[in-house]
RNA sequence: GGCGGUAUCGUCUAGUGGCCUAGGACGCGGCCCUCUCACGGCUGAAACUCGGGUUCGAUUCCCGAUACCGCUACCA
């Protein structure tokens, strides 16, 4: 055990970050946050085919923009750099050295064809005590031949010696003890001599080991190979300082079955990573959430609750709240279905409490993009009047264009419905109160218009209805002595005889 | 197939033997508010996988079945 908290996030980097790894890391930085401890970031980039370029760097924006901040990292550096596997090969060398001498692993020749043949061939075919006397390694061949082979530059990995018959304990955080027999291990590659790298599982436990992680919190999808760890912990001889660990559920597809996937975002309409990515080899753009228009607190928010809770009905959280009330105890131990209409009810409602000024900022380029130009000022009185109507930025622009550019058609079925064959005449009278009208404040407006209704005995739905249709193109919208104020007394009077003018029955 | 994990409304979940005629939220329906559309408020439909135990009493504990998920690579 560890005194002081430190957790690792360690994605390897063969694509964009997917939404699921998003929520580890968040877990693993509420723990260590909470606890005082440090949060860091470790690139595995062990498997050197599947490395892809611009995926580290995708990370860490990812993480910059959603707000949670490594104490050590790549582009950080910290205490215990590198923090790049591929940069650490000397130090798991050491290591394979270690165990070699102990006796605690092997070599292997088996080619990936021989293998292949074996697991056809022999159903259920494992490589472990005993299988391995009947395969081509340091075990069966002599001390000659092995060496022979190295020397002549033969291919080849090391594996871990497991010995069978050993009940292996994993105590998990969220799942309590988890026993299994080292006799279903296999021995694992732990080391490939064509790259010089490790695997996984053991860079992890070296690396942990040596960063002084004192807590792994990763997905479900590790907890087979937990007993594996362990095991090398316990050939390292460093068993009394290993980690605890915390098996997260897994994010599943919102409809069907499996684990969510990097293609089921954009097949579902919505984004799985949290950041737009293009492949740099194919050229696929896959969404994402910042490009989408969420706020970064709202997935943050939305992804805690997905797994955790805490034990009472709030669901709304800031990261602050989030820090102190998270815990192992209320995490969920099943896998949890990803669903997109909660994660935009919470867009929903941080852009309901995002200030209007700050909202208006994020939807100054929407509007730009649309070769629009409004003051600042203009755009924020807009955004307060219709933040509550939108679950993102972006729509604020479907609500609210009649806001800053007339309509140029109306909506016939609303068309249909309000505008009567007293439609025009009315309007003309309404034109004629307003070209009349010295305050052109919300209220006055109101009580010369209502007066006037009533003096007709004008039906009031009706004038109204037909009202905003000249001004906004359609039956929506917010109250129209907001909107006519807003746009102001000309630009009212004109959209007014544009709708006389133009609209036929 | 083998091994492991999980199992409450459509979805996310509360529930740790009696408080459960099972609570909340999203989504869906209705009503109210109202010049429209939203927002908001109220409200409705909607779940303990099945079978055995244990117990005076099981959603809750145990066993089994089933289903789902994961792992089973010289990927992570």
């Amino acid at each position: 055990m560890r005194e002081r908290v430190r957790v690792r996030f360690a994605p390897s980097p063969t694509g964009p970050l997917h939404i699921g790894g998003v929520r580890t890391a968040l877990y693993n930085y509420l723990f260590a946050k909470q606890h005082g401890g440090d949060f860091v970031l470790r690139i595995e980039d062990t498997d050197s085919q599947r490395f892809v370029p611009g995926a580290e760097q995708y990370i860490e924006d990812a993480f910059q923009w959603l707000g949670l901040e490594y104490d050590e990292s790549p582009s950080k550096g910290g205490e215990f750099e590198p923090y790049r596997q591929s940069e650490r090969k000397e130090i798991y060398h050491q290591y394979v050295r270690e165990l070699l001498d102990k006796g605690a692993a092997y070599l292997a020749f088996d080619t990936p064809q021989e293998l292949e043949a074996k697991r056809t061939s022999i159903n259920n075919f494992q490589y472990d005590a005993t299988t391995r006397v009947q395969m081509r390694n340091s075990l069966t061949l002599s001390q000659e031949e092995v060496q022979s082979l190295v020397e002549s530059g033969a291919q080849y990995v090391v594996r871990i010696k497991i010995e069978p018959g050993i009940d292996i304990k994993v105590n998990d955080l969220i799942r309590g003890e988890v026993v299994i027999n080292s006799s279903v291990l296999d021995d694992k590659v732990i080391f490939k001599s064509a790259d010089e790298l490790p695997t996984y599982h053991l860079a992890n436990v070296v690396d942990d080991h040596l960063m002084n992680i004192s807590h792994v919190i990763r997905g479900e999808e590790w907890l087979p190979s937990a007993p594996l760890h362990v095991w090398l912990y316990r050939s390292l001889g460093w068993e009394d300082s290993m980690p605890q660990f915390a098996h997260l559920p897994l994010l599943l597809k919102p409809e069907g079955n499996g684990k969510l996937s990097k293609r089921d975002g954009d097949r579902l309409g919505f984004p799985v990573f949290p950041l737009q990515w293009k492949d740099p080899k194919t050229g696929e753009l896959s969404s994402g959430y910042r490009e989408s228009g969420y706020l970064p607190e709202a997935v943050i928010n939305f992804l805690a609750l997905l797994g955790w809770n805490p034990g009472n009905d709030q669901e709304i959280f800031s990261l602050k709240e989030l820090i102190e009330l998270f815990s192992f105890d209320r995490a969920g131990k099943s896998g949890a279905k990803f669903d997109y209409e909660k994660a935009k009810w919470f867009n929903h409602k941080y852009i309901q409490s995002t200030p209007n000024g700050e909202l208006a900022q994020s939807f100054l380029p929407v509007l730009a993009e649309k070769g629009v130009s409004a003051k600042p000022e203009y755009v924020e009185k807009v955004v307060g009047l219709m933040k509550d109507r939108v679950s993102f930025v972006p729509e604020l622009w479907q609500q609210s264009s009649f806001f800053f550019v007339a309509p140029t058609s109306y909506d016939e079925k609303t068309v249909k419905k309000r505008w009567k064959a007293e439609s025009p005449a009315q309007m003309e009278e309404l034109i004629a109160i307003l070209q009349e009208m010295d305050d052109f404040s919300a209220k006055n407006q109101e009580k010369i218009i209502m007066k006037w209704i009533e003096d007709k005995h004008y039906h009031l739905g009706n004038v109204m209805n037909v009202f905003r249709l000249a001004l906004v193109g359609e039956g929506k919208g917010p109250h129209i002595f907001d909107i006519t104020t807003l746009i102001g007394k000309e630009e009212s009077i004109k959209r007014l005889k544009k709708a006389v003018s133009s609209i036929n029955l």
